[in-house]
DNA sequence: AAAAAGTATTTAACCGTTTAATCCTGCTGT
DNA sequence: ACAGCAGGATTAAACGGTTAAATACTTTTT
């Protein structure tokens, strides 16, 4: 019925051992043989059957796998892009799960590697439970967890430099003048949150500032709008807030605004994660860029030499964090108002 | 050495059709030896091999292919999510290809559906040969496009309501009072813009107004940026500009404003496509919410029917189009001027 | 010219499931 | 008491590839 790779021999005149190894580019076939072959695949249109031969190739199965929590929320595309483009130039095949949060669509997503006997799965959410991480180790799936997991056998990690992001958010608040710096935080549980959080911490302390009031958010506008309008109402109003990812400032932005600041004349904003949002505000935000698409890249690499070295020893990758500059951030105030004057009396 | 079927038989004291029997559900198992087996296959933690699975059930094959140009772009990860769940709802196992609007890739993209033998394959790009769609539709694989096709056999169509949408977003700025309307268009070759652009002539012609300036865009953030700075120095200034989407009228309220327009009170700005930037823009977009993950869903119902039903014969599906309000559009001037008259007088 | 050493190709077993065909076993109805 | 039957379980042949081992064909080497 399909077209199998015995059509293909018959047609070509080869056995299916010879046209197996032309699709495989083993390197086996002579030259002719090789061009009877490839014509015959062409004039027939044979597409192999990815089941077949995974299944036939016993454990070099070609599948990669990565699971993130919402594929919606705009950090994801981009690492998946990355995971999958270099996926697919290592010779694997990606498949993608997403587990909306659910622990039963995590749990599926797992299984479902399983299922597909994945050599390796990028595990980009923190929602998942050590079972699972075990039955994945079980079956010698490598994996690399973000931000996560010690490195051990069969797993590597990969950590986002928030410290090194947020510190460069710092000091460029700092150097603009800014001391009263706020924070608006994200969820408590997230590790990636508690990180930046800790980060602007140790760089204001670095910097011999107090750490400015921390103001509850919610990783969400809303969160964020709120925390903008308290922050417009403190009596000794801090001159920068510094908001934990770019949704929360667009929200705290508004917030400011409705609260009758104006930014950044008054009050300056920064995000985290540089998302479209950064860059299309009004004003645009100024934040910090983790390239998503180098952690995508990573991952994908960081599975294949995983599953394909004899020392299955998990390693630690860093990927960089880099700072955006935008129109929601200015100089503070009171500097402003001093630049100000010197800059009209030389045009004076 | 991998744990098979066998396992799980040997463990249970039964046959491998009795295992393979209880996983499927055929219910040709009796009760003590169905709880047998499902014992024995927790205890071993035993997980079927997709591969092996799809294999043999000769062509009950149960995957759906999504291919779509460009995960990033945020329209589309809300239409991969409901198609997921959609498909696994079916029983499907859902798999995802990129193509980043590279010809070659989607070329790729199609080979990778037919090696791995889905059932069907919603093609949510333009960009697609004739020659990848007639070796689809010779591999009986059933294909659902986005505004495109005819419906043929195996194939059905997707068509979004863009003439509902954007005939509702010219009927709220009319009743705003705004008579000059402008449109910011996107580009030529793509059928969804151009229907979008006659649909807003249409409604226009409807209204009895005459169709304002179209001014040239290019779906992204410059193009309407430009086209918002030239619109802000059209001697009779449009009261409205329609842009061809969220993305765009963000570039065209930044070109009002640095044109010296305010938004909405001087100029009246809409969107379409409700992407969060709608949402969290200053000021907020009103724009048109096709329901992508609607889309999405639809699209894995239409594949399933397609494939499993006798006569394969494609149908038409219409997504609806809803009007989402924003900031960004307020009364028109003029108007504007005599409801805060009236609204006074009341007051007095 | 025969043996040795490559190189190219084929044979056939196997991968882990599903499933049609077959075989039991115990009941039913007569 | 026995054919007929139904439900439950098993056997074994696919499914469409890969690949180790065997074989056939060329070159070299001696």
């Amino acid at each position: 019925m399909t077209l199998t790779i015995r059509d293909v021999a018959k047609a070509a005149g080869v056995s299916t051992a010879t046209v197996s190894n032309v699709l495989n580019k083993t390197g086996k076939v002579g030259r002719k043989t090789h061009s009877l072959v490839v014509s015959a695949v062409k004039r027939l249109g044979y597409v192999p059957d990815a089941h077949a031969r995974n299944l036939a190739s016993r454990d070099r199965h070609r599948t990669l796998g990565i699971i993130v929590s919402d594929i919606e929320n705009p950090f994801f595309p981009e690492v998946i892009k990355g995971f999958e483009l270099r996926a697919q130039q290592l010779g694997y095949d990606a498949i993608l799960s997403d587990t909306n949060y659910d622990p039963r669509r995590t749990r599926r997503a797992a299984e479902r590697m399983m299922e597909h006997k994945a050599r390796g799965v990028a595990i980009m959410t923190s929602e998942i439970s050590l079972r699972l991480i075990h039955e994945l180790a079980r079956r010698k799936i490598a994996v690399t967890f973000l931000d996560l997991a010690p490195t051990r056998a069969y797993m590597s990690n990969l950590r986002i430099d928030y410290a090194a992001g947020v510190d460069q958010i710092v000091r460029h608040l700092y150097d603009l003048g800014h001391r009263r710096i706020a924070f608006v935080a994200g969820r408590e549980g997230l590790k990636s949150n508690v990180a930046r959080l800790e980060a602007y911490e140790d760089s204001m302390r670095l910097l011999g500032l107090q750490s400015g009031p921390i103001l509850p958010g919610d990783l969400r506008f809303e969160g964020g709008m709120s925390a903008g309008l308290a922050v417009a109402k403190l009596s000794p109003r801090p001159t920068a807030v510094i908001a934990i990812n770019d949704l929360t400032a667009v929200g705290v932005i508004k917030g400011l605004m409705s609260g009758g600041c104006r930014v950044p004349q008054d009050v300056s904003v920064t995000g985290f994660d540089k998302t479209r949002l950064a860059e299309y505000s009004n004003p645009s935000i100024t934040t910090v860029d983790i390239h998503r698409e180098t952690l995508g890249r990573i991952a994908a690499d960081a599975l294949h030499e995983l599953s394909s070295s004899a020392t299955p020893n998990g390693k630690e990758y860093q990927i960089g964090a880099e700072l955006i500059l935008g129109e929601s951030s200015g100089p503070a105030p009171n500097v402003s108002a001093l630049i100000h004057s010197s800059t009209t009396s030389v045009l004076a």
